[in-house]
DNA sequence: GCGTTCTGTTACAGCATGTTACCTTGTTCT
DNA sequence: AGAACAAGGTAACATGCTGTAACAGAACGC
């Protein structure tokens, strides 16, 4: 493919050519930008493979920033943020983000991140659920974006633990899709400090079997989450998403 | 038959002119193409009888171009792609890809499929079960292509394995075709490293030993999985497709 | 601080798949 | 027809992958 065009964005001179310079340095073509309508004009005039947000933009809000381009756009997001207290935000409240970095960040896993996220794009819809997608319904299944839960068939409430729940949006974001574990992996851990190549062992089998006990009626016959041998896992249900 | 005529289809200028270049150098009239228009232009002014379409194309997404292009066309496509990932996607997305090669490639490996898929074109429909067909029926069996599930006459379901169940949609694809090893061993390795010659040993034969077991009444004197002595089997039952 | 819930790790058991070896069946040549 | 050979069938084994119970540490709520 031509070569993937970011958009660098952060009010700090120095990060910010700092940034754009290190990009560039690594094959990339670094557009920067500093406010909101700033982007706005570079996403109108340029095609722009993925944007690389500071979250403390001065006046402006990073979170809100991007809420709001998502409103329209499709654009992958890396949020950079220095606080590990935005952190937490960010996990709880859906903001959009298809990944996150913390400042200082280790170079080598920022290209990852970016690479990683480009080849997401590039596929298909990206491995992070959009925030303004507001409910999926599966198998007679409903996961409602707005109060962050799941119903059964019936309407009963079913109550999963928060890696539970990101298993399953991740599914959902991606049904038909066969996943990886270590893309799953990465999806999960918005925080993953590990280097993005290693594994972190059986934990994402663990993790999909205490699912299936959840979800699945015969657990021990999977229908939804199927099992692609040396592969990962696959979402074989119909999704159907819905804004309302 | 004529001369084959190839469309090869990469946005990398470089790499479209190599891929042509080397394509013409064997006795194939080479026509390039960079776009999604680009390509059904061709489609509409010329007789193309297999495409080589990179999975990556820079906006554009090769897969959805496939996927899109099958819904008219029945031109055979393969694919090329430097991501081992997207290996898994289209093996779990059915997308109607006859066959799919990694970057980078052995030449010789690529000459090789693209004679494969022109013969079986020449032939008959392509090894590759289509996404759009939803079930197949045969001697009052059903696979269901949505549930991707095997029920037996009384509607029992069957449960096969990955490969069995591969084995069975490369069959259900090609009634009445003999196939050979290679050809059954390189429809369902998707993945296959191996160069084009070799035998993967009895394997084959081992699985088509256990797929009848499972669907044949009397696995001693097959009736559908029928041996081609010193060619390989043919499935010999009549088979109804259905889209719904 | 203390119990509860969540999450990751480990270990073991059970499949899925490929390989090998031996047997059966079919072919060919005298 | 019979011998010699080739090709396919399949049981038995080997290997690697997955499911899952059980444990331990971490995180959380009160």
């Amino acid at each position: 493919m031509a070569i993937p065009r970011i958009l660098v964005v952060d009010d700090d001179a120095d990060m910010r050519s700092m940034l754009t310079q290190f990009m560039r340095q690594n094959g990339f073509i670094a557009l920067p930008a500093s406010t909101e309508s700033e982007i706005r004009r570079q996403l109108a005039s340029e095609r722009i493979d993925v944007i690389l947000l500071d979250v403390m933009l001065g006046d402006e809000n990073g979170i809100d920033i991007c809420q709001s381009l998502r409103e329209g756009q499709d654009v992958p997001i890396i949020f950079i943020s220095a606080l590990s207290a935005d952190h937490h935000r960010m996990k709880g409240y859906e903001v959009g983000a298809d990944d996150y970095i913390a400042k200082p960040f280790n170079p080598k896993l920022l290209l990852a991140r970016t690479k990683a996220v480009l080849q997401r794009a590039r596929r298909t819809s990206s491995l992070v659920y959009r925030r303004r997608i507001k409910t999926f319904e599966f198998n007679g299944w409903v996961y409602d974006g707005k109060q962050d839960e799941v119903r059964a068939p019936g309407g009963y409430l079913v109550s999963l633990s928060q890696k539970e729940m990101g298993l399953l949006k991740v599914f959902l974001a991606n049904p038909h899709i066969p996943l990886t574990r270590d893309e799953i992996a990465a999806a999960l851990d918005v925080t993953g400090e590990t280097d993005g190549a290693e594994t972190t062992g059986r934990s994402i089998d663990v993790l999909v079997g205490r699912l299936r006990t959840k979800v699945e009626q015969t657990p021990k016959s999977p229908q939804m989450i199927r099992t692609e041998r040396g592969i990962g896992y696959v979402f074989s249900a119909d999704v159907e998403m819905r804004e309302t």
